[in-house]
DNA sequence: AAGCTACCGATAACCGTTTACAGTTTTTGC
DNA sequence: GCAAAAACTGTAAACGGTTATCGGTAGCTT
């Protein structure tokens, strides 16, 4: 190609990957060479002849929930700044689309990793990936056999729950995730249990009725506190929901029902959502684009460490820290 | 690799790729040898020798905002379905960040297309983008010297202004979005324009303090409707907000200033996010998931007609359908 | 000045597919 | 039953880079 500089092709990639002995001068040629000439390299030839593609597959549920766009937004961000692309994968499209995506992902072996984030992948799944023997780190939850970036769920509940608690309340609301959802979460059921250790420690009753759940949306989270607080018979003077966008139905949902936020009830949320400053949402602040800069990272280490055995993949468990930010949505416990 | 189906390679590369004359007897021999080492195609060996990577580069300004990850979501969701990979490149590292991204798409050759979202680049990276001799396509906002898909804006705007209108308001505001935003967009100007132009046609009054700008989220659409309807001295009877997201924080702010919408006050959106249903938000449905399928198959439409000439880029407009949805934020102005 | 040692640069093999072309077998028509 | 055509299969040459190997040259040392 650019022998035009009047050298090898030997020297020219030398000289354009920076690597061993190449005089200056030669290297000044190539590149004048490859200036003029517009000179781009082929990726599926360096892939080819490498093994390397600079490349990282993500996969995810959805991509146009807060969450998951966040966490990919960081990962975007992190892998540009070093050198890597993105190429993204979604299981948003149903149950076909899904075994698609992974029959895809090993088939056509184009990754030099895999970034999954808050899936709970089927056993066939999970052997489909390891199959590619190609490191895979998971964020927002554990993956058998794998890395893993995750907050400490169950303790983000326990807090949020405490922190009211502290507050004066003792008739404290949850709305938690809804399990049978398609996106097969590790969270809610760990958020769950941080919540009901709380109330366990600080001997507070717990009651049915104080337990709703959502979709993670805004919508569900308004439908749910709005039959939680309609009912007039043993409303809770405080609620704990499990995501951010759930907090800001809750709050509406109580406005919408006259209550005063927070004189009446106490709402508080778990994300870190942008809005939360907007709707004075007290809440676990899990710094999510963080998150997924911090996973990015994680793997293109691991890539070039150039040391053959952190390339297998060990089961291993990151703990990501979390805050509790206060706001306006939380206050002491009206006096009766 | 696969020779121990007692084959050549060509006739497993024929009959792996269900093309030309293979006899069934050697394809069953060949899937059944596939299948025991578990072989896998390398997906740069196929790009290496075909000059097709079945791959295309979707660039975005933002991903964690509803409109752009709603339109990924379609984008996806129509490639994976026809076998399409998308490699995934977002603006929303700064400066540094978008030079990369356009020098590293080009590159790197390793996308057969590239769409773009809502963008307005720059000559030099149009330039870029064309020299890569590949197919492009604009999704909500024309590209120079190529294709493009998007809804009418100023169509658009007219519309929300004259749905206000037929209403019988007389008094109407309009929160634009904010054209020194570093997207670029198109939008803001045209759907100003199309408000401006109901306005004139209908013979009403435009005043200097009812028009606001904002960044397209809840939050600047909060404090741009907080100024305009706090000022008791000549606020409007009607709002349009040039997003839904901006109509969510003009009902908060209404409401907030105890304004009822939509006795006292009316609000119209553009967009068709789904939460408007939740809020009850009138609004023009672009259908902005459908919109990114629509992009994403056109593309590949491009890229499998087989004709040579389908591939040069030319410029052309495809104009988006929108709806207008009419819910319980717009009604008829209240007699004095 | 001759020999040794670095070190740089060119040649060629290789990465894993596709595909043109040629060779072989089977089918078909008479 | 034979020739011609059709169908199938194998060989080998790309595709565009990286890199091991080897040869040549210049600079040092003795």
């Amino acid at each position: 190609m650019a022998q035009r500089a009047g050298v090898s092709t030997a020297t020219v990639s030398r000289a354009l990957n920076g690597k061993s002995h190449v005089s200056a001068r030669a290297r000044e040629r190539v590149l004048k060479a490859a200036q003029e000439l517009g000179y781009v390299a082929s990726s599926s030839a360096y892939t080819l002849a490498t093994g390397k593609s600079r490349n990282i597959g993500v996969v995810l549920p959805f991509i146009d929930r807060w969450f998951f766009s966040a966490v990919l937004e960081g990962i975007i961000n992190a892998l540009v700044s070093r050198g890597y692309d993105v190429t993204l994968y979604s299981l948003s499209g149903g149950a076909t689309h899904r075994e698609r995506v992974f029959e895809d992902l090993v088939l056509r072996k184009r990754v030099d990793g895999v970034l999954t984030v808050a899936l709970k992948l089927s056993d066939r799944e999970l052997e489909k990936l390891t199959a590619l023997k190609k490191p895979i780190v998971g964020i927002g939850g554990p993956i058998p056999g794998a890395r893993s970036l995750s907050i400490d769920d169950e303790g983000a509940g326990r807090l949020a729950t405490q922190h009211l608690i502290s507050l004066g309340h003792t008739e404290i609301g949850m709305i938690a995730g809804n399990p049978a959802s398609e996106m097969d979460f590790h969270q809610p059921y760990l958020r769950k249990t941080g919540y009901h250790e709380a109330l366990l420690d600080a001997n507070l009753d717990f009651q049915e009725q104080w337990m709703a759940e959502a979709d993670f949306t805004v919508g569900g989270g308004y439908y749910a506190a709005k039959q939680m607080l309609g009912d007039p018979r043993n409303k809770p003077t405080a609620i704990f929901c499990a995501s951010d966008e759930m907090g800001f139905g809750a709050i509406q949902a109580a406005r919408d029902l006259g209550l005063r936020v927070p004189q009446d009830i106490s709402v508080i949320g778990l994300d870190g959502h942008p809005l939360g400053v907007f709707y004075g949402l007290s809440t676990i602040n899990q710094k999510t684009k963080e998150q997924g800069e911090h996973g990015a990272n994680w793997i293109v280490d691991i890539l070039e460490s150039g040391d053959e055995r952190a390339l297998a993949n060990v089961e291993q468990l990151d703990t990501w820290p979390i805050d509790l930010e206060v706001r306006s949505s939380t206050a002491v416990r009206a006096k009766e």
